[in-house]
DNA sequence: AATTTTATCGCAACAATGTTGCAATTGATA
DNA sequence: TATCAATTGCAACATTGTTGCGATAAAATT
């Protein structure tokens, strides 16, 4: 594989997703970004991380894709079954890593990723009573 | 609720759904109906299909969107808890209404809708050993 | 420290997808 | 058949993501 750099937009998003604790979309990085770099680099750099098992995708029930730093990369395996709570209200979005669903599937079928998003009131929502 | 009205245009999309076997995006909808109707159109339809349970909405990994029909209308809860699977080589998206995940969630949030997406071959492509 | 290599970037142009406002149309009901 | 509101078409726009290519800059080599 292609040796990846470290470039100056690379190390602030990095640091952009170190300071957040929920995941997030190209535009919420593109504004805290304020012109570091061009949008279409984010893009790419985005891409990057995914396929380095940096940061993980993550796309929601409304359409809305996002990312955020993957807390496991030291594992041999390296896979995302751990579920995503989106919330419908101040729409934040947070890797549940301890919550992993079980399933049975039929055979013949081969898995190669999962992508499990519950939706619904986050804590801070649901507390605020709306 | 306002009385929603069976038009020529949404009748045509329900035939579409009824005859096929995997869900459809906007797009592949558009195609089908051969200008029976505008794209905006479209897009109405299946939000009002969508809010009245007759068709649900899965959102893939790779950021696409497709529409499959509710085969449990009848359920008193409606639901979508079943798993859906999507081919990485054919792209094809499936109900798998029988999987259904269980998981074990933190209290303090509260789950209204789930989206469970397995993605890697499908029985057909895994066979055509790609 | 200067040179070389090539991954990365910026820009412009494009494509796909989804949204909104409003006047015209049409389904349902009386 | 007349009425009324849900639905439609159209045009215009917004957002999101992609591609090609010459310029730039990270990092390896000299
Ligand atoms: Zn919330
Ligand atoms: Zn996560
Ligand atoms: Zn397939
Ligand atoms: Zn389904």
């Amino acid at each position: 594989m292609k040796a990846t750099r470290n470039t100056t937009a690379k190390t602030a998003v990095l640091e952009i997703f170190e300071k957040s604790k929920t995941a997030l979309s190209h535009s919420e990085i593109q504004k805290q970004l304020n012109d570091v770099c061009d949008r279409v680099t984010i893009y790419r750099i985005l891409d990057r991380l995914v396929n380095d098992d940096i940061v993980h995708k993550i796309s929601n029930l409304d359409g809305t894709v996002k990312y955020a730093k993957c807390n496991h990369s030291n594992q041999r395996v390296h896979i995302h079954n751990h579920a995503h709570f989106s919330c419908e209200n101040c729409h934040e979005i947070t890797c549940l890593e301890n919550v992993k669903p079980s399933y049975i599937m039929p055979h013949n079928y081969k898995v190669k990723e999962i992508n499990f998003t519950l939706s619904g009131l986050c804590p801070n929502c649901l507390n605020s009573n709306i």
